[in-house]
DNA sequence: CTGAAAGCGCTTACAG
DNA sequence: CTGAAAGCGCTTACAG
């Protein structure tokens, strides 16, 4: 890429000193809100910048202080069902400290993954979001190795890596699930948990299983049906199943939104009562806590579960 | 953000050049892919790269070259419904190039647009992509005025901006679907269509009714409904509405996959014949357009409207 | 073909 | 409180 454009020469930090009087030096500490500078010095430099239409250069910053306020993010799947929000809330919690974002797609290939990352160090970022858009997973560390630079693991986590990994609790949200149905008078509780092989469905029945036990209930493990996606059509086909037991249950709770949608007819369907995922919010942490890394804040390795949020509608109102 | 690591020297093309005994400048020819260097120069300089580990800088190449090899999208919703396909196709086509893509979220706020703007800016991009996640509409000018930075829009259209900007081609979409119809038999169409106050459903109506035409036949104005949302609620009702008519049509259309949803219960729907939004082509078009300008590329005011593509399914297989 | 020199636009000790 | 000087790590004319 070459630079064909042409500009009617930028003002530039000299321009500033030359005409307000002053050292580039004083007008770098004005910029930066150094206290070491008069008050009206401070006045005139700001008076002329304002007057000359100054803006900072970044890159030449950057080069001088040796931190870029940029961080990135590397994702395995940038059409994940949850990146978006994710992304979003990294977003939010950058913004906030006026760093910039990087975004990078690795397809989940390891090759693509340590191409990215070279290019991203080779740009001087001041830290990594490592993350999954779709599913929780434990996964092997960075495909390059990274002395110098932080980086946090998000909606997926390191083995051993001294780094947080930001993942939902899913066996947390699924109680606050089990919890309201005791609460609202069910006591026989199906439960239409997700594919076998998912982390979120083991954690998801055990927070079912706890809850029940605790309220001195049990969880009838016929009423136990596990999805072999999460599709509509099966959360349709396995609560079709269910509740024409001569049995059947009380109340039915779908390990996601897609197998709810399936377990109504849309011609009925209530608005349902939800576990949502904390996926801004976890997001936000996994920003705060890299920006908190590249303040030099320590890190260790960790895993961190944000709580999921029980969303009360019609479906489950008496 | 202060950067608190500390790092063991990093290898500089300082201490390359020492080591091969060049100067900066021939390591500086040899790792641009400069033709006047000699072979053997060469071959030394890129062993010495390789065997001390150099890795360039490119905040201080940006400095200097005044090009950053990075391009920007701005976008109004991060968690709209097309964000993502279209971002993936933007970064597909800056990866091809080398090309780092930075994030900005204006949550359709001007002022929060003008901010991030500014601070693009500040960080010397190359160009910008602003861009819409949910809707095709007019909107003004970028809320800072950029007369050296190229800039694309994508999802959305400027008015007179002397810029491209990068559609889908919702009629002829429509188009594909109605002569599909016709193409199976079908001469009485009914078609649920969205939101009258919607571009994209102007669009597509013309977009059957012209096709019909074409063919010889005509657009029974009583089959035209249109949705308040884009929910299956929506085609739920609209659809059961158009088929208990005495006259029913022998297929309907519905202007999205959310509509065609509600349109069938979940335990009958076979594949939906689909027109699919060219999302992901749209993104590299308009990446690889905002990269033809910032090479220098004149620019001018248009609007690129990228086909559609039909995916024919059981639902309209005989 | 190769290198010495200048310079991109800042920030940072340091001297006064 | 202010500024002269050095320097971050590159690339780019230019001279030889």
């Amino acid at each position: 890429m070459t630079a064909a454009r042409s500009s009617p020469a930028r003002v530039t930090m000299r321009d500033v000193a030359t005409v307000a009087g002053v050292s580039t030096a004083t007008v770098s500490k004005v910029l930066n809100d150094r206290p070491d500078v008069g008050p009206e010095v401070r006045q005139r430099v700001l008076e002329t910048i304002s007057r000359l239409g100054y803006r900072v250069n970044t890159v030449a910053r950057g080069l001088r202080s040796r931190t870029t306020d940029t961080i990135a993010i590397l994702t395995d799947d940038l059409e994940g069902i949850f990146t978006t929000a994710l992304m979003r809330g990294v977003e939010e919690a950058a913004s906030e400290y006026d760093i910039s974002v990087l975004l990078a797609n690795s397809y989940g290939d390891p090759e693509k993954e340590r191409k990215h990352l070279r290019r991203l160090l080779d740009r001087q970022v001041d830290g990594l979001i490592i993350m999954s858009g779709n599913r929780v997973r434990p996964r092997s560390g960075p495909a390059l190795p990274m002395p110098d630079t932080p980086y946090v693991f998000l909606y997926e986590y390191g083995m051993s890596e001294p780094v947080p990994s930001i993942l939902p609790d899913d066996r947390g949200g699924a109680a606050l699930a089990a919890q309201h149905l005791l609460d609202i008078g069910r006591r026989r509780i199906g439960f239409i948990n997700g594919p076998a092989s998912w982390e979120a469905t083991a954690d998801r029945l055990d927070g079912v299983t706890a809850t029940l036990r605790a309220a001195g209930s049990v969880l009838d493990p016929s009423l136990v049906h596990h999805a072999t996606s999460w599709s509509p059509e099966d959360g349709h086909r396995l609560t079709h199943a269910m509740l024409t037991r001569p049995d059947p249950p009380d109340a039915v709770f779908c390990a996601s939104d897609d197998l709810a949608t399936g377990a109504l007819a849309v011609h009925q369907r209530p608005p349902l009562t939800t576990v949502a995922l904390p996926l801004l919010e976890m997001g936000r942490v996994a920003g705060q806590r890299l920006l908190a890394a590249v303040n030099g804040e320590p890190q260790r390795h960790e895993l961190i579960r944000v709580p999921c949020e029980l969303r009360v509608r019609a479906s489950t109102t008496r």
